[in-house]
DNA sequence: CAGATGCACCCTCTTACATCA
DNA sequence: ATTGATGTAAGAGGGTGCATC
């Protein structure tokens, strides 16, 4: 294993040199060492509770771990680097998972209100049959007067209980203002379908903020709260 | 006071090296 | 012994804020 020793946690400086053999900058060889166990530790423990340094704390803690102060600005900014990366693989396997919770949870609607568009439609059904035999019924009664007039009443005196259920047909605007309590209702479906498509949307998301459910016990894609 | 300049710091991407399976 | 993958210290480039002239 590698051994650490205070010669190596000596200035870079002295250690990066250019070889005989290049002069580009890119070539350069490093003499690069890693930081002993001790010092990532208390540079860690140190991230832990404040992940920028203010000037003086770097000094003081180059000091201390026998480093030079660029080092340890370097050793900081490469951690908030390797920490935001990691930050947004949480925050996208997170992302995942509700995505899929949600689809599930859609497609679980859809069935649903098949089910309910087919119960419905059996019902309409049920509903016409009598009516169109009541009809037949009055059609012959009065076909006797030979005036030409017929006593099929309007929807308006049939009143609520003669009129069928046309809210999966969407030929009847009354029962749907009745339902959604607006003159037009609202394309959920598409709705959905926008919020779970629409790449442009999520983009403007900041993740900052996005998975912090510390203000909230039920995040906004919680369903069942 | 506005603009130019230098400096320090940051972020992001990349490179070079150490380490390990 | 070799090699490819992975982790990481450091370089490079570009942006920003601040002090100074």
């Amino acid at each position: 294993m590698f051994e650490y020793t205070e010669e190596m946690a000596e200035p870079f400086s002295s250690a990066t040199e250019v070889t005989a053999t290049t002069t580009t900058t890119t070539k350069m060889k490093k003499n690069k060492r890693r930081f002993s166990d001790e010092q990532i530790k208390s540079l860690e423990s140190m991230f832990e509770s404040e992940t920028r340094l203010e000037p003086r704390m770097k000094l003081q803690v180059a000091k201390e771990l026998g480093l030079q102060p660029r080092q340890v600005a370097i050793w900081f900014q490469n951690k908030r680097a390797r920490w935001k990366s990691k930050q947004l693989e949480r925050d996208y396997s997170i992302l995942q998972a509700n995505h899929d919770n949600l689809a599930a949870k859609y497609e679980s609607l859809k069935k649903e209100k098949q089910a309910l568009v087919i119960q419905l439609q059996k019902l309409n059904d049920l509903i016409k049959k009598p009516e169109e035999e009541g009809k037949q019924v009055t059609a012959t009664n009065c076909n006797d007067g030979g005036k030409g007039e017929t006593t099929v009443k309007s929807d308006s005196s049939m009143g609520r209980s003669g009129r069928s259920l046309g809210v999966l047909s969407d030929d009847d605007s009354t029962i749907k203002t009745d339902y959604f309590g607006v003159e037009e209702e609202p394309n959920l479906m598409s709705m959905v379908d926008d919020s779970l498509t629409s790449r442009e949307d999520w983009r403007s998301f900041e993740s900052d903020g996005l998975f912090d459910q510390s203000n909230c016990g039920h995040p906004w894609w919680d369903f069942c709260s």
